[in-house]
DNA sequence: ATCTTTGCAAACTTTTTGCACCAAT
DNA sequence: ATTGGTGCAAAAAGTTTGCAAAGAT
């Protein structure tokens, strides 16, 4: 994703250039979605976007967000990760990947440094020809608080 | 879980004084359930065990499986790996504990050495305080024959 | 005989789909 | 004017639950 999206006009300018060079439309069932992932540092779960969308323009039906996700996820802007407790959470796509870790008790999503799996991806490449691709699920665990109590 | 399950007959024997050891009771789910999760090396989702116990006994039901999956897992007999594409997946809980990698692709999932992640879940613990379960959640990536096509 | 667990059906949650209409290009 | 996308409602997929009856102890 090119410009620092300092100010969401430009994300929303530069995904509809996006869009349209592939024939494709801006909407404001889009528009809604970028609005929301743009300014939630969280990550969101499908639910979690249907509703901050539709608390942003309520004639937004619940099926055009996930089409909307699936759609933007399609061109890039968009990625997913899989927690193990509770789904799929949504986020726009960072220039520099990150990883997630999530606490199995209360749910909490920690966004961990990239290079964290880098020597588990190389070993399974030479030791299992798997190619790891490391933000897209969140490992498990307990974070501080939930492993203190 | 103790004793190395080389015939059915003990595996079923075993866990049958644990659950009675609780007030539990050995029943015929949960009979099929051990014996369709002891007899394949592959992890099973939900459904699949579903399928393969009604294959087995087909006067077991659907909500029943669900059920013995769950009074299994908390008596630590089975547990769980989330995956990202397609839920979760039930295994014999296994001596040593084993990691899981998911192709994103195919669906199939590795069994992994357990100790690979040993290095990551230190950094995590001295970087953010978090208990990594590593077996927990599958990683994810594209397996030897989906990345070479 | 007791009391856990079952089978069933229905409820629930989350996501997907078919279709006529709307609207971005 | 096109035709991609939307809103809607219904279907689908996956899991859970209340309850009377069955069965393990």
């Amino acid at each position: 994703v090119s410009p620092a999206p300092g100010r969401l006009t430009d994300l929303l300018d530069d995904v509809g250039g996006r869009l349209r060079a592939r024939g494709e439309r801006m909407t404001a069932p889009r528009r809604a979605v970028l609005t929301v992932l743009a300014r939630q540092e969280e990550h969101l779960g499908a639910e979690a976007v249907v509703e901050a969308v539709s608390a942003l323009d309520p004639a937004v039906h619940r099926a055009s967000v996930y089409r909307a996700l699936e759609a933007l996820s399609e061109l890039g802007v968009v990625q997913h990760v899989h927690v193990g407790h509770g789904g799929t959470a949504y986020h726009l796509t960072d220039p520099h990947v990150h990883l997630h870790a999530q606490c199995r008790r209360c749910a909490v999503i920690l966004d961990l440094e990239p290079g964290l799996l880098d020597g588990v991806a190389g070993t399974l490449l030479s030791a299992h020809a798997f190619v790891l691709e490391p933000g897209h699920v969140a490992l498990s665990g307990l974070c501080e608080r939930c492993s203190a109590s």
